[in-house]
DNA sequence: TTTCTTGCCGAAACCGGTTTCGGACCCGAG
DNA sequence: CTCGGGTCCGAAACCGGTTTCGGCAAGAAA
């Protein structure tokens, strides 16, 4: 008996057609039952959503889509040609975003692109065809074309960090500002007086705005930021070792350094291990991003991690209210990153004062 | 509400009324000649899609949908719980899709699930409101209630991967069996005559299909398979770590193994470490999956890579063909996994019969 | 010339929903 | 008893496409 009504409503799918007729109603009354409607009394509204229950109903999103104007699917581009997502920030990433969007029966729809200006073309089309009812744009840029286009075509959207013209803009970010800055006064509380930076690059916002807390910190520390300790535009292990190398080469070189992402980091390690320099002995660091291998590092490193998943949640939260005509005003959210204590930035016979001799007598 | 609805203020797109009205014709005309019926004119079909062109009109995906049934969309569940799709699989995976689905205009649309039930509830939901056309099945499992979903439905699909009771599936696979078996017959030439083998879980076909293919290499080579050397239901580093100790712990332990996933052989590794055996001197080890973390292990890991970029691609291309009605029985590809020799499996000092000469004593 | 094709297009139904509009019915006030 | 005002629902338009059906005109066959 159960195969052959699976079999029957395979064949065809309950309508709302079907629904009215059964209850004995027009399709608009069932239709303005389902969607709270004020003119349907509350007995006949209960009847309505009691029988569509029972009869296995399910309106068909684009026959809603085709009078509504929205399809109820959030729009996603990966560019391929971002290191960033190859890690597992993406499976959790998606995961948090596909979980929020399940919660309001709404979909995500994924495309991919290699470079900026393929992405703004794969929107376009999404948006063309109407595939997509707004988008989720990861990694903000200062100036961001993706928010061009959306401004353009008025189309809903939502940032994944911040943006230099950021007016009408709603965004969700991760405050790496203040976890660059609670770094610094980390390691300066640690005894450090020498810290270096290694950041990410400046076409992201997330640069500007670790760079700003790097120096907020050392401020605060009353530590003074040398240029010689610090460099730019590191977005994988190679550049990171590459830059680890000059720093760790000044004539004075930093006791400490304070990396923008996880990748930076590892490269230091290696630049470290050249050298003959260990971190967790002779280097303190502390990163930010949280990527697992972070964790299997020699020694453990410790960064201030991002839960990517809370993130997707929150960002697909804030787009489908966004798309439901909430003010951009109103959707702007920066979260805490999360320090996760390992061992590189404890160094085991660490003396401050020998570092200030060595200093003096410099 | 509606005003303040931020998808209702966009832009009017150009519809097909618009365009019919342009030239003069009927919509249905119109219609006709854009989707290549044959009863239209070839001076009006020119003029129709030159006008279409110009006027920049792009068919609403959704509103073709209600009548065509179909969405021009592909399904994914990734299951959020299987450890693989945390690796940069997932990145290629999707680019693969996406970039073979944008060629025919069709888009993805991605679902996550925790657990196979919790898939199959996905897959339904994506179903019953019609969000996707057909599905793609990664990680085929011997019995896959993820199959007898789309066949209960009527829905089609396409197996990454193979499955106990093909008959009416459509698949793309890579050939790990013929991987196993080449991996073997590599290290028989090379002298070894005890192979081990590292399994994967039998709930996935995959395990059952490299295990052939491990029996039939070894056949083929005049070598005996011992159990002792042999573990299966490996899916991890800590799995491939405790499988390796106990094969190495054999009375008299294999001088090879081969490794049906990187994750096993990066667990053997440790193993081997732990008891002073050291891989690519004392131990060969061959694997399967290409990831890159087995070009950064020490020493670089021989495997057989799978690109996942490309079969991504091939299973969108077949699951659109599938749903565009051909027949399963057409859709069915084996493509080989590519073999990355690198340093894992070459033992430098390595003298089979000093091997031989000590089982004879034993 | 008449009739039968054939090519080509218009008109309208249709898909499965949403939304607007108007009217029947009931109730209380005048 | 009548009239005004809510409540609640039916009917129909509408969304943007696809597909069916039928008819007109031109050319071919009789």
């Amino acid at each position: 008996m159960q195969s052959r009504d699976a079999s029957r409503t395979a064949a065809r799918r309950v309508t709302i057609n079907d629904l009215a007729d059964a209850l004995g109603l027009a399709k608009g009354t069932v239709s303005r039952a389902l969607n709270g409607y004020p003119d349907i009394s509350d007995a006949t509204r209960a009847r309505v959503t009691r029988t569509a229950e029972r009869m296995g109903y399910r309106p068909l999103a684009q026959a809603q889509a085709i009078r509504t104007g929205r399809v109820r699917s959030l729009g996603l581009i990966l560019n391929t040609g971002n290191a960033d997502l190859h890690r597992p920030f993406l499976t959790d990433f998606l995961d948090g975003i596909s979980r929020a969007a399940s919660e309001e029966t709404w979909t995500l729809t994924v495309a991919t692109a290699t470079g900026v200006e393929d992405e703004v073309a794969s929107m376009a089309r999404l948006i063309e065809e109407g595939k997509a009812d707004g988008f989720i744009l990861p990694r903000a840029m200062w100036e961001d074309p993706r928010v061009a286009l959306c401004r353009a075509r008025k189309v809903p959207f939502i940032l994944y960090g911040r943006t230099g013209d950021a007016d009408d803009c709603a965004w969700f970010d991760i405050s790496g500002e203040e976890a660059m800055r609670k770094a610094v006064l980390r390691l300066a509380q640690f005894g450090h007086r020498r810290i270096g930076f290694i950041n990410g690059a400046r076409t992201y916002t997330y640069a500007h705005l670790r760079h700003d807390g790097f120096l907020a910190g050392m401020d605060e520390a009353g530590l003074v930021a040398d240029p010689a300790w610090m460099r730019e535009g590191v977005l994988d292990i190679a550049a990171g070792e590459a830059a680890g190398r000059e720093i760790l080469a000044a004539d004075v070189p930093p006791t400490a350094v304070v990396c923008a992402l996880d990748l930076a980091a590892l490269g230091l390690y290696r630049a470290a291990h050249l050298i003959g320099r260990r971190v967790g002995r002779d280097l303190a660091v502390i990163s930010y991003d949280g990527i697992p291998e972070a964790a299997m590092a020699e020694p453990p490193l410790t960064t201030f991690a991002v839960d990517n998943r809370a993130a997707g949640e929150r960002l697909a939260q804030l787009l489908i209210a966004r798309v439901r005509g909430t003010e951009p005003a109103h959707l702007r959210e920066l979260a805490p990153a999360r320090l996760i204590a390992r061992a590189s930035d404890i160094l085991e016979d660490f003396d401050p004062d020998a570092e200030v001799r060595a200093k003096t007598n410099a």
